[in-house]
DNA sequence: GTTCCTGCAAAAGCTTTGCAGAAGA
DNA sequence: TCTTCTGCAAAGCTTTTGCAGGAAC
């Protein structure tokens, strides 16, 4: 399965969300930059492309794309709130040296322990940090 | 292995850090109330005891347990910081309707991927959310 | 006396909110 | 026309920084 731009268009014109310009083009460029950006990043580049964007309609947008259930919120760190367009199960480690952030799959079936039997499960994050192989 | 104010107070020793009263409180506090406090709730209640104390104060204090690897920081929220006195490995599942954290167990040597052959993963965290039996 | 710690105030940074105008159905 | 979306400005929060006074050794 990959992520396609005109699946998850569909997506979204399913759930009843306006297909804007400003929203098609956060949702494109989450597409095609998988380095987990940041609100300022996403800002940063998509106003090349459109003068006028503001941070607000950022910020709008990620949040119905979140509730919509496209896009994830990776809260590795305190002081950074990124965002992933691969909702599926993976982790995430995080580089300390570099900063850049790593996709690795997971078995999350494998992370079901019994202290969580009666728990309702909607949402399971693996975050590591370290130092990735070619800061080493 | 029981998490004690003294041996955590022997630790910090060995490190060279100075046990102001300030410091202490804040060790002591963490480690009677386990409930993943953030650094406001630490604050607020800390103060009722010392009327003088600034949240600077237990910011850089908080800082400095980290640092010394006394405390792990959990984001398991983008707009709060949360700290745990216990920094051995395992799991924090957050219910959405009450908003408490559960600790877990979890193995985290049966988290190692093939992915991360070559990487120096010093940290791990494990965050899941949804909702807790007496919500549901 | 020297070093480290505390805490006030201010600054910085990120995110949300209010609202008016624009766009779209 | 009516609803929704955008974007500016302001407000709200959390966290950091500068610095002076105080405590500890």
């Amino acid at each position: 399965m990959q992520l396609l731009f005109e699946d998850l268009k569909e997506k979204l014109k399913k759930k009843n969300i306006n297909l804007s310009y400003q929203r098609l083009k956060v949702l494109e460029y989450l597409t095609q930059v998988r380095t987990h950006p940041t609100v300022d990043q996403i800002f940063t580049d998509l106003q090349k492309d459109i003068s006028t964007l503001s941070k607000t309609t950022v910020y709008n947008t990620l949040r119905v794309l979140v509730q919509a259930g496209l896009v994830r919120v990776i809260t590795i760190e305190d002081n950074e709130t990124r965002y992933d367009i691969d909702v599926r199960d993976h982790g995430h480690f995080k580089c300390e040296s570099c900063g850049k952030i790593y996709d690795f799959n997971i078995d999350m079936n494998s992370l079901i322990v019994k202290d969580l039997n009666n728990f309702k499960i909607d949402d399971k994050n693996v975050y590591f940090k370290g130092i990735c192989p070619q800061c080493l």
